[in-house]
DNA sequence: CTAATGTCTCTAGCAACTAGAGGTTCAAGA
DNA sequence: TCTTGAACCTCTAGTTGCTAGAGACATTAG
């Protein structure tokens, strides 16, 4: 049996959130001590290590959720869940990369450190001159 | 003088949000109706807009409210900011990007629709066989 | 047996909003 | 001038995924 302390050496994930994956539903004790101290057994270190795994690769508690609810055989179910976390994925890369860019512009509008207006901050301030909206 | 309504339809900030930004010191009515209706004057609006852009430029509002409350003058520090910024988000693509990867990897781990336990699902489950840490 | 560490519950806080309740004010048309 | 409907007001609470702290009790090593 495990105490939440060892459940979060052997997981990584901090004591607090383990309680608080708990009060969510997503993980429960074995039982308790005598003294109220939670105890788990090996298929709550598995759990626990799935959803660590699971929040890693940037998957959201309700999508490990429902992967944890889903029958290990159902593929169709298994793959969308995947899917749809790689399209997310790729989303955000792409957000962030026109960010890049415009940013990467902003700070080259300015050179000088001169008494003039830094360029940089009215980049900031006003979205005229951005290549896209963002 | 506009409603906060006219500005929110001028820069895209919703009305709740912009009394957020009040309740946070980042922006402010030039004053009130004689029926407490907020009035913004036009730097008002500027200054929404300044934080609009910094808000889709994926600044933090801390680092807004630092750059707002800066001398345009000061090349060093904006610069310094924009620099910072930059390197937040390339930093989140880096890591964005081994999570593709991974999340790709894990996609085409299991080919079959049979009747085994599905690998996607063992893969969330397990850092075993990943390729690095994330 | 004692001291140190671990654990318990509970509340509140973080970013950056969003939603809703319940009420008031404004502006335009009749 | 009156009325209606949209816009506005304040206040509270919820969102996601935790983290921090208070104050008390449990466990374990020496």
């Amino acid at each position: 049996m495990f105490s939440i302390g060892d459940l979060s050496r052997l997981t990584g994930v901090k004591v607090p959130t383990i309680r608080y994956y708990e009060q969510i539903g997503l993980v429960e004790p074995d039982g308790r001590t005598a003294g109220n101290q939670r105890r788990y057994g090996p298929e709550g270190l598995e759990r626990l290590t799935f959803i660590r795994h699971g929040r890693d690769l940037g998957l959201p508690l309700e999508r490990i959720r429902a992967l944890l609810a889903l029958d290990p055989k159902d593929h169709a179910s298994t793959h969308r869940i995947a899917e749809d976390q790689l399209d997310d994925v790729r989303d955000r890369i792409a957000r962030l990369k026109a960010l890049e860019r415009e940013l990467i512009r902003i700070s080259k509008s300015c050179t000088g450190e001169g008494e003039a207006e830094c360029s940089v901050l009215r980049a900031f301030g006003s979205h005229e001159d951005c290549a896209g909206p963002h």
